[in-house]
DNA sequence: GGATGCGGGATCGTATACAATCCTGTCCGC
DNA sequence: GCGGACAGGATTGTATACGATCCCGCATCC
């Protein structure tokens, strides 16, 4: 009943972002192919609108596009996600830092609430929805920084941290995560540049050490580990 | 000769390079429209894959898509303009420093061609095909220190940098540029990264000093100005 | 028996056609 | 003379149609 196929909503951004969020969400596995047809009569629309959703993605690395083999959900190698994340190292700190200085009360409570909605996902058993709001938490910072291109970089790569998680996720420290967020909120409260710009270091940091990278290959996950032993 | 109306040539990107190339020259000024079916008429294809074109364009910041009104060429506001040059502060200086430890001698001669030909470019004349070089300097270094996700971030900055400099330079110190990255490729063939990190830093300040960001709106530079004494 | 060549089916890439929207110039009423 | 409504033209948004390419399965040949 919540999802039913509409006749016709809007636009593609619409269809890009429905897909986006699915992709965020983990219902969509890193791989899984995105039929044109499939997706069009999903949403009620033209393989033309649907193709340029798939191209807008594709250019946020979220999808890979083969010419004429089709579009695929992305599958971060261990090499594009250590890059992922060295350029929110080089990005996010310093963002951090500059909320800290212009956090208002109001952009406060809105990541209050963004943890507490966290928190509610997990506790409702829906950690792709936790994850998602876990990112949109990153994201908050950078809006609330005033620098929307940055924001948009790190939209960008909370995305793909998004699927190189579904590939490459090892530990089970769900809590590490809402922690550091509370963390990172109160320095932000507390208008503590420095503390939140080194706080941001360490919680990204803990990211990528919760991940394990040592695998050559992403689709090695599903192919080697297939023949591992002949 | 060089440049033939091409019956057809091979996909949508290549329209969207040449798009890309010739705003990022000078060639087409901030704010031109860009319509579908004469664009289409120049490259031989179909608006299908014009559109197509332009939405990657769209989505660099290159162009701005208004519905149902067309694709013109970006005009960034002062406040972009401001956030774009932040961005490449926050990324470059030490993507500077990683290539300084990783640049091989192979790179280093290929940063000698980029120097050397822009300053042919500047001697011939064409200081739009100097910007590009330029700008593909920066790309280049970001290449070295084998940051893929971080060069593309950068590119699209260097892009957009492009069309900040149409609309807002001032000081006509085209020396300052080429000068800096001398003494940058000179850091980065002795492996000196803290050197390479502080002049990158220096040369974006510069960058952003030779502007004139004082501007409320970026089109009043070319309609107030018209009418500012009635 | 295994590898190679080939054909059917499906899917993508591009072009074209139609509908919706917007701009511009003109006409009418005040 | 001037402001507003309207129609014409142009341009974009979307859908559909056709051609090209690729994958998969089967038959054939070595």
């Amino acid at each position: 009943m919540t999802d039913r196929p509409h006749p016709l909503e809007g636009s593609s951004e619409t269809v890009a972002d429905r897909l986006a969020l699915a992709i965020h969400e983990h219902r969509i596995p890193p791989g899984a192919k995105l039929n044109e047809d499939e997706v069009g009569e999903i949403f009620g629309v033209s393989r033309t609108v649907v193709r340029t959703a798939l191209q807008h993605l594709a250019h946020d690395h979220l999808v890979t596009l083969r010419r004429n083999r089709g579009a695929f959900v992305a599958q971060p190698t261990v090499r594009e996600a250590r890059e992922v994340f060295e350029a929110r190292a080089l990005l996010e700190p310093r963002t951090a830092r500059s909320a800290a200085d212009r956090a208002t009360p109001d952009d406060l409570a809105r990541l209050e609430t963004h943890i507490a909605a966290e928190h509610a996902a997990l506790a409702a058993g829906d950690p792709g929805r936790a994850l998602r709001l876990s990112g949109l938490f990153h994201i908050e910072i950078a809006r609330i920084a005033d620098q929307t291109t940055i924001a948009g970089f790190i939209t960008q790569l909370v995305a793909r941290s998004s699927l190189i998680i579904a590939l490459y996720w090892h530990r089970r420290n769900a809590l590490c995560e809402s922690h550091a967020h509370h963390a990172l909120l109160k320095a932000l409260a507390d208008h503590d540049g420095k503390r939140a710009e080194d706080l941001m270091k360490g919680h990204l940091l803990d990211l990528v050490s919760s991940l394990d990278l040592r695998n050559t290959e992403p689709l090695a996950r599903s192919l080697k580990e297939a023949l591992a032993r002949p």
